[in-house]
DNA sequence: CAAAATACCATAAAATCCCATAGAATACCA
DNA sequence: TGGTATTCTATGGGATTTTATGGTATTTTG
């Protein structure tokens, strides 16, 4: 499975060309095939992306209806029907087009964060005010990430 | 799994470049990526950090989404985007990248301290202050430093 | 044929590879 | 067992490659 990590950002060209970093590109190039897929975000204003291993993966998945609600289905439905396939240049970019660039509103920077089997792609200020939303959100609520390494120490 | 034991000191050179002690590396190149993962401590001055293998565990019961909420999820998702996958170069170092030098404050010294599954990564002068107030706290409410097993779960 | 898309080329900065060495740890052997 | 040879580890620095980013040329397509 790809793993997706780290934040990066990068420029995006009057061509609408970007760079997708190189350490999510080596996980992508090892797939079938070569680039991306991406489509808008339901829930914010970004764009979530991934290889086409996961995509195929969620197609039969679907088709044979493994624990699917009706919702669920059609959600996911609508997905397939919005997302892009997005080829590497020899370069490994991208073009945008013009819908999730709206939809995201990236204007010259593009920032890319990795969310382990996918990634997302943000306008950076956008993403910036997320973040620091989702943070207050846990303070407030006392969330803990379970992610929290084994307790430090003798014991 | 891998065990990680003991604590080390290592220099950090011009280009940020740290050995990791021997006796992890051997754990980490079993395993599929040869190289450590290393986020920003939530609670504290240091870098967390662990093998792929880890990682990718954790992805996968995030992605089932095995019991979280949206908002911890949320949450979860903000660590995979300050994740670093820090490869070894030949000779069994990495680089520290520049946000998780300045969140641990490390300057030219690094201790590396085994955790069991996981390790962390400190500027040796703010380890030692932790260590000994950990010792004083414990002396303080009469914990008993006997060495019980570590409730399961993501870590 | 014109406009858009794609392929191709160039470059500075950054990342990585590769080699070298001293000291520590380990293996070996008489 | 004691001493020696060998390997491994941590560290340093120079050479090479990769990355991100431009721009230009060529092809496709409507």
């Amino acid at each position: 499975m790809a793993l997706f990590l780290s934040t990066t950002i990068n420029k995006i060209d009057s061509k609408a060309r970007v760079s997708v970093p190189s350490t999510f590109r080596t996980a992508l190039n090892k797939q079938s095939f070569k680039g991306i897929i991406a489509f808008p975000s339901y829930s914010s204003k970004c764009i979530d992306s991934c290889g086409i291993d996961r995509m195929e993966a969620i197609a039969e998945s679907l088709d044979q209806n493994e624990g699917y609600s009706k919702e669920e289905y059609d959600l996911m439905s609508l997905y397939f029907g919005e997302a892009e396939k997005l080829p590497f240049d020899r370069e490994g970019r991208i073009i945008l087009p013009k819908n999730l660039i709206q939809h995201s509103e990236i204007k010259d920077q593009v920032l890319f964060v990795g969310l382990g089997p996918t990634f997302q792609i943000w306008e950076p200020i956008t993403y910036n005010e997320q973040k620091l939303k989702t943070i207050k959100n846990a303070k407030e609520k006392n969330l803990n990430p379970r992610l929290k390494p084994i307790p430090r120490g003798i014991g």
